[in-house]
DNA sequence: CGGATTTGTTGATCAGGGTCAATGAAGGCG
DNA sequence: CGCCTTCATTGACCCTGATCAACAAATCCG
C-alpha cells in the first residue's frame, strides 16, 4: 500500500490515533480502492468480510424492504469509516454514489489489530456514538416531520456538511449536493415527486436558489432554521 | 456501592468484561439509584454529567421537535448502558417508562476508567455498533413502512426482545408490554389513533389476542412475519 | 452536432393516516 | 367500594403526500 503518512485522511480518519510505526503495520494491511460511481461494495445481508476508510467521494448505506422500498440509512464522506467490526454481517448495503477511492482492510485482521490499540478503538468509538446520535436525530425527521421541514432540515445539514472544507471559496453560499433527487428523496422518507416539489417552492419563496440540477444556494438561512423545526 | 459481583447484570452489561479487582475499583466509583417510573434523568440538549448501567425497568430515549411533537429513538432494557460517554450533550432526553434501577457513573470518571480498560472500551463499543445497526434498521421502518408494517415489525421485534428469558414459562407464546398505545406511537412514527386501530384490526383478523391492556399474544407468527414486510 | 437515455418537473387524482371529537374501559385512591 | 383520572377505542372528516402520467431538461455518446 502506499505512504499512510501522506494520506489526504491522515489526520482526520481513525488512523490519526496512531504512531508513524503502528500506521506502517496497519498500511502493509490495507490496501487502495477506486471504486466507480453505482458500485456497490457490500450488499445487504451478505458477510462482510471488509472494512475501510473512504479517502475520497461519497457512499451510501441503504436498506430495504422485500418489496424493494429503499431507505438511505447512512451517508459516508472522505474521512468517514465503513463496516461493521466484529463480525456479523452487514445489515445494509454499501454503494458509492460518486467515484470513490477506499483503503479497504479484512475485517478479521483489522479486529486483531484494533484489540492491541486501544486509543485506535477509541477513536471508533466515538465515531460510532457520534453516528449513533446522527442517526437519532434522523430517525425524529423520519417519524415526525412533514416533507417541508425534512427538506428544510436535509439542506441545513448539507451546508454544515458539505460547505466547511476552509480553503473553497465560501463567497458564494452554496454548494453542490452529491446527491440526485431520487437519492434526496430516499434520505428523507419521501417520493421523488414530493421533494422536486418541495424544491421548487422554496425557489419560488425566495428562499433557495437552484442554478443547476445539483447546486443549492441558500439565500435565507433564518426562514430554512425555521421551516426545519 | 453494593457488591458488583452479585449484580443482577453482572454478566450481561458491559462490566462483564471486568477481573474482580477491577470491577472493585469500577464499583467503588458508581452507585445505585432506583428511579420512579415517569422521571426524566437526562435532558435533551443539557449536558449530560452521568452515565449508567441499567439493572432493572425500562427507560426510552426520546427526541423532540421545537413545538412539542416526539419520537422515541432507543428503548433501554436491563444490562444496557445509558448516557453519552466522551463529553457533549445529550441529544436527547432520557426517560423511566417504569420503576427502575441504575447504577451510575460521574461521565468524567467513567471516561477515564474505560480509557484504562481496553476490553471494557471494545464491550462498549460492540454495544453502540450494535445499537447503530438497530437504529437503522428502525429508520427503514420510519421512512418506508405502512402503518400495519410498522405494528406488525414492532411486534416482532418485542416478541423477540421481552419473551426470551428462559427462565419464564413460555407456554403462552404471550408477553406484557412496558409501553401504553402513545408510546408504541411515539416509538413507530404514528398517532395512538392509528396504533389502535392497527391493533383491534390485527386482533379482528385473529393475528394477536390482547387479553389486557398491556398484554399481547401472538397466534400467526408466519401472518405477522409477513405482514411486517 | 443530434438522437437517445436518464433525470427532474409538473399536473391530476387518490388514499393512508392525521385530526377532532365522543365514548368506553381500566386503574388509582380516598 | 365507588368516584375520578388516565388511557384506549371508535367514528367522521380532511389533508398531506403517494401514485399515475405526461412532459421538459440535462447528460451521454456516437
Amino acid at each position: 500500500m502506499t505512504d499512510c503518512l501522506s494520506c489526504i485522511v491522515r489526520n482526520r480518519a481513525i488512523c490519526a490515533s496512531l504512531r508513524p510505526d503502528e500506521l506502517l503495520l496497519l498500511g502493509r494491511m490495507g490496501r487502495r480502492q477506486r471504486v466507480s460511481s453505482g458500485h456497490t461494495l457490500l450488499w445487504e445481508g451478505d458477510d462482510a468480510p471488509v472494512v475501510a476508510n473512504v479517502l475520497e467521494g461519497v457512499l451510501k448505506l441503504v436498506a430495504a424492504t422485500a418489496d424493494g422500498r429503499e431507505q438511505i440509512v447512512g451517508i459516508v464522506f472522505p474521512s468517514d469509516f465503513i463496516g461493521r467490526p466484529f463480525g456479523k454481517e452487514s445489515p445494509y448495503s454499501v454503494s458509492a454514489i460518486s467515484a470513490a477511492e477506499l483503503c479497504i482492510f479484512h475485517r478479521d485482521q483489522f479486529d486483531e489489530f484494533a484489540a492491541d490499540h486501544p486509543d485506535l478503538q477509541q477513536k471508533l468509538l466515538r465515531r460510532t456514538l457520534g453516528e449513533l446520535d446522527r442517526a437519532r436525530r434522523w430517525m425524529l425527521l423520519l417519524g415526525r416531520k412533514s416533507a417541508s421541514e425534512k427538506v428544510a432540515s436535509f439542506l441545513l445539514e448539507m451546508a454544515d456538511r458539505l460547505s466547511s472544507p476552509p480553503g473553497a471559496a465560501d463567497t458564494a453560499r452554496g454548494f453542490e449536493l452529491p446527491f440526485g433527487r431520487q437519492q434526496i428523496a430516499d434520505i428523507l422518507g419521501l417520493t421523488i415527486e414530493t421533494t422536486s416539489r418541495q424544491f421548487t417552492k422554496m425557489r419560488a419563496d425566495g428562499l433557495i436558489d437552484l442554478p443547476s440540477r445539483r447546486k443549492i444556494v441558500i439565500n435565507d438561512l433564518a426562514a430554512l432554521n425555521e421551516m426545519a423545526g
